[in-house]
DNA sequence: ACCTGAACACCGTTCAAGT
DNA sequence: ACCTGAACACCGTTCAAGT
């Protein structure tokens, strides 16, 4: 059981990090997090002793919309799986950051980040799944190698400031590429 | 014309930049460069006012390498075209955060990158010329969106530490989509 | 004209000293 | 058991003072 001090400083610590993560992204000063939740950098550090950790904690509301987000998509044509890509690599960038602290999940097995990932992947086989019974591909597509590019969109796009239009054209290559290779 | 000691600080600062980056990548610490190089940090600052103006003189050569890449290969099949990606994405990981770093130039008219990363757009296009003069195309495959899409793939592998073979999925599906959605 | 290097305002991270 | 906050070793960047 956690003291009561203790369970409030890291209920600061995280809505204080919420709130700066959205406005300076996933490399927001940990010191500037502290001072805003009130408490000395050494109490951040006890409740989270990496950032990813104390990312993971601001994330699971993240998570969350991804989740519903794949749920709420109904996948009837082709046009329908570039939107959800297209989610998919907003969501991703919601923070400045975020994509590449999501790619870097991918080649570290212990992060804390990992759940996170993995929610997204199923939600992304769901999604599949839903074209697949529409009939618009009958192979697998694996979401690691969905995720591992959209990530990398998510990142171009945030790193190039690319417009709306230039994304959507790189995710319609990718969707062409995939239900192409796809098909046997 | 410039006095001698600054010419040769100039080439100093280069050389220790050319040595430290490759080894820590475009982000290496400003100030330990200028130390290698036996100059103060306001030398360094003098000679090139941003980072990535140094690291403009730095992809001189690199930027030749793109070049002979594009020139050295040929293309008959749909299997050289990927390997060509492979090549162009292997070049743009030659060091850590480098992939980044050109992805921050499309979003930045006036970067010093400018002529690096244009080098690289007209050689990828000779390489698609090739493409077409072996009749694996016949509609113009944007180089805007080929660069975009494989600086992306080059940022994802970094920062996950992905497989070679992984790496090259990703490119696969991407050549996929850009051969799909070239066909009317 | 060019260079030096101390100085400034920041980082992340640690750890003795407190309660 | 938990917290504080000064301290350390770094950043990038500037600018008075030197030659």
């Amino acid at each position: 059981m956690m003291r009561s001090d203790a369970r409030d400083n890291r209920a600061r610590i995280v809505a204080a990090a919420t709130d700066i993560i959205e406005h300076e992204g996933t490399m927001a000063s940990l010191n500037e997090i502290a001072k805003r939740a009130g408490v000395g950098p050494g109490t951040l550090y006890r409740h989270f002793p990496t950032r990813d950790a104390l990312l993971a904690e601001v994330l699971v509301a993240w998570v969350e919309r991804v989740e519903d987000a794949a749920d709420a998509t109904s996948i009837a044509e082709k046009g329908d799986l570039v939107d959800w890509l297209e989610q998919l690599a907003g969501i991703s960038n919601a923070y400045r950051g975020l994509a590449a602290s999501i790619a870097s999940v991918a080649g570290d097995e212990t992060s804390p980040l990992r759940s996170a990932h993995q929610a997204t992947l199923d939600a992304n086989d769901r999604v599949f799944d839903k074209a697949r019974a529409a009939g618009l591909t009958d192979a697998p597509v694996d979401a690691g190698t969905v995720a591992r590019l959209v990530t990398g969109v998510a990142m171009a796009t945030e790193q190039a400031n690319l417009t709306h239009q230039q994304t959507r054209t790189m995710l319609e290559v990718i969707l062409e590429g995939l239900l192409a290779s796809a098909r046997p």
